[in-house]
DNA sequence: CTCTATGTTTAATT
DNA sequence: GAATTAAACATAGA
C-alpha cells in the first residue's frame, strides 16, 4: 500500500469520511503500531474531537482536529485504512478502530496493516518524522531549481539518493526504478554526476510515473510497470535483458543497454 | 524450506 | 566522522 500515490488515495478517502465528522471512540488494537504513544492516549484525548483536514506530505498522513491535536500515520508496506459500516466485524488484520459520527450517521475507520511496519502517532505538534521531510514531489520537489542542487550536494548513487525522503518526500522503490529507467539513467550513477539535461529528464520521467500511478489508482486499474520486478524480460525499448541488482538493500531492476553508463 | 516484498531505523563494518 | 551494508521489525505469498 505504500508509495506516493498509494498515500495520496489513501488521504483522499480520509478526507471523504472524516472531514467535519466527530470522534466517538478511538481504540489502538496493537500496542506496537502505536509504538511512541500510548494507547491510552488515543482512547483518552481523541472521543469529542472534530477532524478538521486530513493533509499528507511525501508517504505521510496527517489528521488534524480541530483542537490542534494531529494524527499522523505512516502506511509502512501494508497499511490501508477502510471505512466499515458501525456493526461490520472486525477485518483481519485491524490494528486500530475509530468510530465516528457526522450528520447523525456513524460509522468506522479502520487502520489494517498485516505486516505491521506502518505507524500511528498522536501528538500536539508536528513530529519530526514529518518535518524533516524533503519537499513533496507534487508540490515543487521536481522542479530542477530544487533537484539539481539536491542531486548535486549528494554523493550516492541516484537511485539511492531518490529514495531519501530528506530530498524528496514520497519516491519509493518502484517508482525511483520506473522513473529511471525512463530517464535512460543508470541507477548506479552518482547523483553528482547528473547534467541539466538529465536532471530535468528524471524530473519529468518522475512526473510522469507519479500520474501514471495514480491515475490508474483512480480509475481502479491494476498497475503495469515497465521493469521493475520484471527482471530476465526484455526491455521494452530495446530488448534487452533486464538486470535486477540489490542497491541500499533494495532491488533495482534495470536495462544495462539503454541505462547504460555515462 | 527458500526467496522476495510498495519502508524505515538502527547496529555493525569499512 | 562519513559512508556503506546488514540486520531488524512481522507476515504473506510464490
Amino acid at each position: 500500500m505504500p508509495e506516493l500515490p498509494d498515500v495520496e488515495m489513501a488521504r483522499r478517502d480520509l478526507q471523504r469520511w472524516l472531514a467535519g465528522a466527530e470522534i466517538r471512540s478511538a481504540r489502538v488494537l496493537d500496542a506496537y503500531i502505536a509504538r511512541g504513544t500510548s494507547r491510552a492516549a488515543f482512547a483518552r484525548t481523541l472521543p469529542g474531537q472534530a477532524v478538521q483536514k486530513v493533509t499528507r506530505r511525501g508517504k505521510w498522513l496527517r489528521i488534524e482536529l480541530r483542537d490542534g491535536a494531529r494524527v499522523f500515520s505512516h502506511l509502512g508496506m501494508t497499511g490501508s485504512w477502510i471505512r466499515l459500516d458501525a456493526e461490520a466485524a472486525a477485518p483481519r488484520w485491524e490494528r486500530a478502530r475509530f468510530e465516528i459520527e457526522r450528520r447523525g450517521r456513524s460509522a468506522v475507520v479502520s487502520y489494517v496493516d498485516s505486516r505491521r511496519f506502518g505507524r500511528l502517532v498522536l501528538a500536539q505538534d508536528d513530529i519530526a518524522e514529518w518535518s524533516e521531510l524533503g519537499p513533496d514531489p507534487l508540490a515543487g520537489g521536481l522542479e530542477p531549481a530544487h533537484l539539481g542542487p539536491a542531486l548535486a550536494r549528494r554523493r550516492r548513487a541516484i537511485k539511492d539518493v531518490l529514495m531519501d525522503q530528506t530530498v524528496l518526500a514520497g519516491i519509493g522503490n518502484i517508482l525511483a526504478t520506473e522513473a529511471l529507467w525512463m530517464a535512460r539513467i543508470d541507477p548506479r550513477a552518482g547523483s553528482d554526476t547528473l547534467g541539466p539535461a538529465h536532471i530535468r529528464a528524471l524530473g519529468r520521467s518522475l512526473r510522469a510515473a507519479l500520474d501514471q500511478e495514480l491515475g490508474d489508482r483512480m480509475r481502479g486499474n491494476p498497475d503495469v510497470f515497465s521493469v521493475y520486478g520484471r527482471e530476465g524480460e526484455p526491455c521494452p525499448r530495446c530488448k534487452t535483458a533486464l538486470v535486477r541488482i540489490v542497491q541500499a538493500g533494495r532491488s533495482t531492476t534495470f536495462c544495462s543497454q539503454c541505462q547504460g553508463r555515462r
